[in-house]
DNA sequence: AAGTGGTCTAGACCACGGG
DNA sequence: CCGTGGTCTAGACCACTTC
């Protein structure tokens, strides 16, 4: 009938994080300590651990400790994002969000050129292993990783422009494929629940062998072909996509 | 460098599932066996299959053995269902899609008359702890729990009618509500991973406490008010959720 | 009664990061 | 150097299912 003492313990841990006495970024407990305050072996409390190591909601730190995730979720609009910021770039966009939500966020930004995966390959239209260019965004929130963000285009369409440049591109990429004379209208996102993460989200997200990741998988097209492919992987839970379909305008105004 | 122990053991196992030598359906070697096998104690034996099962790739059960889940991931199309089946009734749209697919659907149905949490009265604008109905669909894919399916209504759309009633609506639930004077004309998604499950979850959807669910909330509105709450809980990974927007028309035709 | 997974103990050695 | 978390061992008792 009573939960076993491992679940016990996760739950009262996972109380004090919600309720704000063990606030985000301090220590927990060593091991040790928590094995002494609960009398029990460290086996038991190292599946406590794990259980809220799963969750998200701690991270472990060889030889230094236990530490406290944030875990303000994130939320996203997926449908009206682009739509309202298409203005500005892309980087612009997603800060301006950000902090409307009183988050701080920040970024890297990095490009590169190479063979397209099958994965790629499929969506993009192109064929497989054929050159591709690669931008890759890093984002934190609130000082911890967020999201990776790879975005993936066409050669003949890229080369030789801003888009192959490791810089970010000031008015935005949509606008520079419009320029190019490839003007969006539309896309396919594709949500992925997934685990284990692979080993490099692993690393740059900072998460256990055992978190989930969400793959957001954005296609955009033109009306003639997909130009972007748009890969979001999502660090486990802390994240919330919206997405708004129908027309709501009628409802909106009304409410008014 | 080498992986540790129980991440190899992981690893073949992960193998074998992926290249069919253990099937879908299949008993794994008990842990004793494993034991032996690879020469290793016990607990590294545990530690392996816990990684697999917070993967959902394979789900225990006490006393009889572990089993390999079924792992083919469903594909929703998120943005579409609704409008192209429009005509029948949710049961039977979710039937076809699914038989479409090659997979063997079933489901259950049961209605409930309850006071609206939290969540649930700020979605549907009524007052918390207002009573609402709810009617609940249970949905397994071969032979498998795949989703918990909620659909909430505000009493005074509700009461009275074959919403309230605990039979499956032949003609769908939509167009009870447009008979109403309830049209519906737009709906918004909010996605989110969470961890854990709760007890309730867990045991319908036979699901480990460490393994994720998938919130789709779907709150429908006509030009007036929400009319509609959709709550769907999914297992862990094994969904896909597909959103199309914008226009896409023009590029559909230009494939053909 | 026998076999299974679920829980728990009391140790051990290691790599790593910080004084 | 010491303390930390990461890995691993060799047991134990239990509840439950199956025969």
């Amino acid at each position: 009938m009573a939960a076993p003492l491992y679940r016990r313990i996760a739950g009262e841990l996972r109380d004090g994080i919600h309720r704000g006495t063990l606030p985000p970024g301090s220590r927990l407990p060593t091991e040790q300590e928590l094995t002494e305050q609960h009398g029990v072996s460290r086996t038991t409390v190292r599946q406590a651990l794990g259980l809220l190591t799963n969750e998200g909601l701690i991270s472990t730190a060889t030889s230094r400790g236990t530490f406290v995730r944030e875990l303000k979720p994130l939320t996203l609009y997926a449908s009206r994002y682009e739509r309202e910021h298409r203005e500005s770039s892309a980087h612009d966009a997603w800060r301006a969000e950000l902090e409307a939500q009183g988050r701080t966020p920040s970024q890297s930004l990095e490009m590169r050129i190479l063979p397209a995966s099958q994965a790629v390959a499929a969506r993009l239209r192109v064929g497989p292993g054929e050159l591709v260019v690669l931008r890759r965004v890093v984002r934190h929130v609130d000082g911890q990783p967020s999201s990776l963000q790879d975005s993936y285009y066409a050669m003949d369409i890229a080369e030789g422009t801003e888009i192959a440049s490791p810089h970010d591109v000031e008015r935005g990429t949509i606008r520079v494929l419009s320029e190019l004379g490839h003007e969006e209208v539309g896309y396919i996102d594709e949500i992925v629940p997934r685990m284990p993460p692979t080993d490099e989200e692993a690393r740059i997200l900072d998460l256990g062998p055992g978190v989930p990741v969400l793959d957001q998988i954005r296609t955009t097209y033109t009306d003639k072909r997909p130009v972007r492919l748009t890969w979001n992987v999502w660090a486990g839970n802390g994240i919330r996509l919206v997405y708004e379909l129908g027309d709501l305008q009628g409802y909106y105004a009304e409410q008014e």
